[in-house]
DNA sequence: AACCCCAACAACCGCCGGTTC
DNA sequence: CGAACCGGCGGTTGTTGGGGT
């Protein structure tokens, strides 16, 4: 199919985003909202693909989002979630409120992974490395490809109903970190890790669910739900950025027309919920 | 002090599925 | 019904900063 591409390259900025930029986007987003991803770097007057609009504001410049590595709870949850979905980092990043699928991808690639080899499990299949030294198609392999995405392809297609993470579990109760005691709790529905039992498993259930955690889910009890705005407000307020310096103009949301605190509420609220203004 | 290596993460790319016309 | 459009997803790459030599 002739397919036109997101943005044709020739004029177009490419490269990391200038403060400028986040606020001309954020500026503009935030008193439109985003009807159309292609017009919004035309009418915000800028030089970026809408595709880069959309990557920039999802990914780094929405007010709702965490900042900082992930903590245990949340990691413990990425390893659970994965061992049941593979990467699908959108489904996974879907559960984790304030945290984006690039950046759980990315925590996966550099943090967990390494992680999980160390500990003897192959990332993919969540099984103990040393289970498969007996396929000879896997063998010794397996730790290579986990190194490298290059099959992650195959990878993910393999991995789309692995058999088991109670390995993972296993290994890291021995590591155990503070937050152990609630992660353990996501294993209860999931004990019976055959993919034919997913059905009842109430982590498989909530996974499928399309509406935002509620915050009850008993794997959550150890990080916070959706950025409330109080929460907000004293983002906003104290040092604790969600945003690195080059955004701390945020702070003085006033400059382009936030100073009505019923415009911030409304927004936070409905971008917790994923909505669109 | 200079260089190299590596980890971390932001950003880009290509593809896919859903929707519209 | 099919082409075109659009948003989103997952994989990959590029850049940057920190640590080691």
């Amino acid at each position: 199919m002739g397919r036109q591409p997101c943005c044709d390259k020739l004029g177009v900025k490419r490269g990391p985003w200038t403060a400028e930029e986040d606020r001309k986007l954020i500026n503009f987003i935030l008193t439109n909202g985003h009807c159309c991803w292609r017009a919004v770097p035309k009418l915000a007057g800028l030089l970026r693909c809408g595709k880069s609009c959309r990557l920039r504001w999802t990914n780094y410049l929405r007010p709702d989002l965490k900042r900082g590595l992930l903590t245990d709870a949340e990691e413990q949850v990425v390893i659970d979630l994965h061992a049941k979905l593979g990467n699908r980092w959108s489904k996974i990043a879907a559960k984790l409120p304030g945290r984006t699928d690039n950046e759980i991808k990315n925590h996966w690639n550099t943090h967990i992974k390494k992680k999980l080899i160390k500990m003897g499990i192959d990332p993919v299949t969540h099984e103990p490395l040393d289970r498969k030294t007996s396929s000879p198609a896997t063998t010794s392999h397996s730790v290579v490809t986990a190194d490298s995405t290059s099959n992650s392809d195959e990878a993910t297609k393999q991995q789309q109903s692995p058999q088991s993470d109670v390995a993972v579990r296993d290994v890291l109760a021995d590591s155990s970190s503070p937050t152990e005691s609630s992660t353990n709790t996501i294993s209860t529905g999931g004990s019976s890790s055959s993919s034919s039992s997913h059905d009842q498993d109430p982590l498989v259930k909530w996974l499928l669910e399309e509406d935002p955690p509620t915050g009850d889910e008993p794997w959550l009890n150890d990080f916070t739900g959706s950025v409330d705005v109080d929460e907000f407000s004293s983002i906003a307020a104290g040092p604790e950025l969600p945003w690195d310096g080059a955004t701390d103009w945020l702070l003085d949301y006033q400059d382009f027309g936030l100073g009505d605190s019923s415009l911030v509420d409304g927004y936070i609220i409905n971008s917790s919920n994923g909505a669109k203004f």
